[in-house]
DNA sequence: ATTCTGACGCAGG
DNA sequence: ACCTGCGCCAGAA
């Protein structure tokens, strides 16, 4: 099913294997209600059954803060992706930046 | 209809 | 670096 969330979707599926991106970035190259926190609420609707790369997304500033923090954290670190400290990734070294659909 | 809760981001302090 | 408040407003109850 296509909704309006639909194009969040088709950008986090794109996001590269040990790279990251934020919730205000996606917000910026596709339009989402609420923008950055719409962007947050489409992927906590994401079900389970389908392989998108949820954990690849995370806050402006680099946080982790999903409710399943820790999940996010470790299947993270199972990509190699640089932490400044538990829960906080080094998004200058990873940050991916989406095309525009 | 009304209330409540947010997987945000930003501007202070 | 940390914390707090605020704008934003869809969805659930």
């Amino acid at each position: 099913m296509r909704n309006q969330y639909t194009p969040v979707y088709e950008i986090v599926a794109q996001i590269p294997f040990g790279r990251v991106t934020t919730y205000g970035t996606i917000a910026r190259v596709v339009p989402v209600p609420r923008g950055a926190r719409g962007v947050g609420w489409a992927l906590a609707q994401t079900p389970a059954t389908q392989l998108i790369p949820w954990w690849r997304v995370v806050s402006a500033t680099g946080r982790i803060t999903s409710p399943n923090a820790y999940e996010q954290y470790d299947r993270l670190l199972a990509e190699n992706v640089p932490m400044l400290a538990e829960l906080h990734v080094n998004l200058s070294a990873v940050l991916w930046h989406p095309v525009p659909q």
